[in-house]
DNA sequence: CATGAATGAGTTTTCATTCAT
DNA sequence: TATGAATGAAAACTCATTCAT
């Protein structure tokens, strides 16, 4: 019985080992430009075990978006039932994802921008669950309208994707590897709260608008 | 002279040629993505031919890299020179960008999303560039706080960042493949305003900031 | 530990029989002439499988060489510490040789002839493997002037360098495909014979020198 | 008819130029390793002109061999004809070849190495003249036992074998590259006495043998 | 489960040769 | 003649995937 636990448990074990390195080598050097036997190595595992766990290559990188992108999806959708101001959930959301970028910065970068911007993106599945995001975060903008702290002639929408841009950036490629890479621990905290900033009143001082 | 003329502009024109074959054809399946076979095959010549005009495939992302930041980094610095508010800055950068997007979206998409988020990025020469416009839009709105414009608590860097990354999302992957090309021609233009919107003035009411 | 063994042992032997293959095959058609296809096809394996045993084609070539020039080296160290007559030793050398030939001529050609005669030689490390046997040669002419068995006109170099042209020239090339492969079994054992007698007393009677 | 005259030289002219730079590309790379446009280049000529001078790049190679070759043998032939020593005739034949090297070694190299070793060598007319040198020289020593200038047990075909190894071996690949080209200017006059000197009598003083 | 040998389709790149100008 | 653009066969090399052990 110990050994049956202890062997299933393994079985998730050794996916997920499989999955961290997958994330640590597809942050690296992208999913087209990684072989699978890169995976394997990081894994300390041989690349032939990964057929065991996955499917194919692109298997570990839908398993990765599929078991994170949801994570984040919970968290807006949440926080809007929660209700609050637009302020409290916009610095949830963000914070959110510095927090997670700053635990698993390869992670957060895979799932944001290798997914989403891959090319096969619009073919499968996983658009429906990047449109659903979208559609949680415009929804907040939208009731937001209504309860007055949103101004008329913002779209909801182009907000949700404005919003989504500056998490993108921030949080992967070159700003992220480069930039929130410093010395600076409060760098990425106030990263965060330019990002509610700037979505809530811009840069501009009050009057000049 | 006519013959010689001819010629070269021939060859120019063959360059070019394929620049723009390669640039839907990365546009659509990425550079790793992307066969040189398929370069040739969209420009209509043979695939050897490549190899005349081009030292490798790399070598057709750097051109189209050089070729075009250029003008992006240009307009950014000139608008500054110029003066002006700094509304009058952002509407013209953004406005900038988007009407190159209109003409030509491949090639928008291709330059600040497959270069600039390559693996391979940092790398390269092509970093120096990428941080040169980082650098003026920065020094943009570094000047506007001097002008009371900007507010004092603003991190140029960051409010320079956090621009960039609306215009990204905006102009390339996802978005901009299903939003944008949408029957709405307003959308565009529209788009281009929200940006500038949020920067300035966010998106909340003045008075609930 | 048997499956051990017989693994890496099969590990081993698939890479000599990719080594004996593409002796064949280099001698046949020369190094650049020859594809890494024909190696495979002549080991009768996939050429896929060519890379797991060796980096590139290249390195195919050195590790012939690597692993076979040493023996030579050894055999002209050895007979000279051992010492005994010029005539000695230079029977057990091109002895060495001419047997090596008869044994394995596809190996002794293309390590004499396709390694040391490529263009590429010089950048090598082959380079100082090659002048370690001359180095070695020319001791031993160097050493038999003092015991008064050689000419004090002798150049031991140039000497080194003729007795190395002699055994290249009848073991490579034209010269071993067709004249050493008659029906003569005589003949090799006559060519060793007339190589230690024309570099011990040359061609001339005695009396007409 | 001046210009006639000049066309028709120049069409000479345009052939020599072209064979010069093959040769200066064949010597430094090998046939294999040379491309047609390096052979252009070092002429200062496009390489479609190539094509006008000769039917394709091996036609090249058979035009340095076939042009050159026959020299080599006529030396063999009439220094045979007129009679003399032995030695006589040995230090006429390698003393033409040493001079044509100090002249033009990459021609020499070219026309001794890259032809004669080339395994489609057997394939081609080249060895029917290959062979008709060797014979040339097996002559020479198969007259002089008549004359009793060569020892009885020679054998002539071999010593004919082992003269041209001598002489290649010298002439060609490392050896001419690394130890001819020094400051010495006597070394190459030393070599070629060093092959005549151990053809004839070796390298044994004489009561030792 | 674990390993890595084996396969071969797929890609990049090279380069001899042709040919329009 | 002279040029070099154009072609495409050919070759090196990669790597996802399979499968025997």
């Amino acid at each position: 019985m110990a050994k049956a636990k202890k062997d299933s448990a393994s079985y998730e074990d050794r996916r997920r080992q499989l999955l961290r390195a997958a994330t640590v080598v597809f942050a690296r050097g992208g999913y087209l430009g990684s072989r699978v036997g890169d995976i394997a190595r990081e894994a300390g595992l041989s690349y032939g075990l990964v057929y065991h766990y996955f499917e194919n290559k692109e298997a570990i990188l839908n398993a990765l978006f599929q078991e994170n992108w949801g994570l984040v999806l919970k968290v807006v959708t949440d926080v809007h039932a929660q209700g609050g101001t637009l302020r409290h959930k916009l610095e949830v959301i963000a914070g959110f994802l510095v927090e997670a970028w700053r635990q698993q910065p390869d992670l957060v970068e895979v799932v944001m921008l290798e997914v989403v911007r891959s090319p096969k993106f619009l073919e499968k599945a996983n658009l429906a669950a990047f449109l659903e995001l979208l559609a949680g975060l415009e929804a907040i903008f939208a009731h937001h309208k209504t309860t007055g702290e949103v101004r008329d002639d913002v779209d909801p929408k182009l907000a949700a994707i404005l919003l989504l841009g500056q998490l993108e950036v921030l949080l992967t490629g070159f700003v992220a590897r480069q930039f929130l890479n410093s010395d600076d621990p409060t760098l990425l905290d106030r990263s965060r709260d330019a990002v509610v900033s700037v979505m809530l009143g811009g840069v501009a001082v009050p009057s000049s608008t």
